[in-house]
DNA sequence: CTCGTTAATTATCATTTGATAAGCAAATCC
DNA sequence: GGATTTGCTTATCAAATGATAATTAACGAG
């Protein structure tokens, strides 16, 4: 296996992660929550507290863009702010009672529709995709690594 | 390692390969092209031809949308729509030469940073790495995959 | 202390995107 | 052969998103 092989395969692959990921989640994201926010919901349940330069950089919002998003979504009390100890600059973010409980629901059908498309895999096959997922993420998708790293 | 267990990973898994794919992609879609644009033409480069109705599906667009980007997209001289030979219904979409030449530039590309985030990996990792994408992709990422397939 | 930088906010504007209604021609069904 | 369905198109509207400039407050270096 060459490595423009391996990108070929790559570049399948994430169009097929894109669109399975899609289908899993169209219809899940709440009324009253665009799709960028809910982006951004997903984001900081994951990796709660977050900065709001942690959501810029991860989501690919501007600034600005990020701090609007963010603020409909606090109004909407999904969302909470509260100022870092160590520097008062510093806005973390993180998911209200409301809010997590929007996305506890939301990861559950997630979750629903992931188990019956992976159904039928043996235990032996669960442990290979674990195995596989993890091997990818840390040798391929791994969004930190830096190419001299 | 419980089907739960594989969700959280699952999750985790599907935003790094949403972040990474952006950062390996950001400012290569070219100018004169909007993202939901590139999005057809990449994907139309990999399928074609494909129709309408393919685009649609795949990229989650209505058809009027899907039929209004395309048409925008065949303005600007990067895909070509002929009809099939089948059934006069149906629209054919490929790459125009232009277009195709332009994909071709914006994959090389990607592929140039894709090689140099795997950079130090070594035969054998590479290897790994190819049978670990193709057994995601049809024991997990299989959009054509349904439940009781 | 001052200067430059960082984190975030507000305001504003253009563009993109999503959604809907209406229409047409070709195919398919009875 | 008339009704229905499919594949696509056009037009239009509202909403979401992206981009920019200007501002504030806090931090950090010298």
């Amino acid at each position: 296996m060459d490595q423009s092989e391996l990108f070929r395969k790559f570049v399948d692959f994430t169009a097929a992660v894109h669109q399975v990921k899609h289908k899993l989640t169209r219809d899940i994201k709440l009324d009253s929550v665009t799709p960028v926010q809910y982006g951004i919901l997903e984001y900081v349940a994951v990796s709660q507290p977050v900065t709001l330069s942690d959501i810029s950089d991860c989501q690919q919002l501007s600034m600005p863009n990020a701090s609007r998003e963010l603020k409909k979504l606090s109004e909407l009390g999904l969302c909470e702010k509260f100022a870092a100890a160590d520097d008062r600059r510093k806005q973390y973010v993180r998911l209200s009672a409301k809010g997590q409980a929007m996305m506890d629901e939301a990861f559950g059908r997630v979750e629903v529709r992931f188990k019956e498309r992976i159904r039928g895999a043996s235990d032996e096959e669960l442990e290979e995709i674990g195995r596989a997922l993890e091997l990818l993420r840390s040798k391929v998708f791994d969004p930190g690594r830096r190419p001299d790293g």
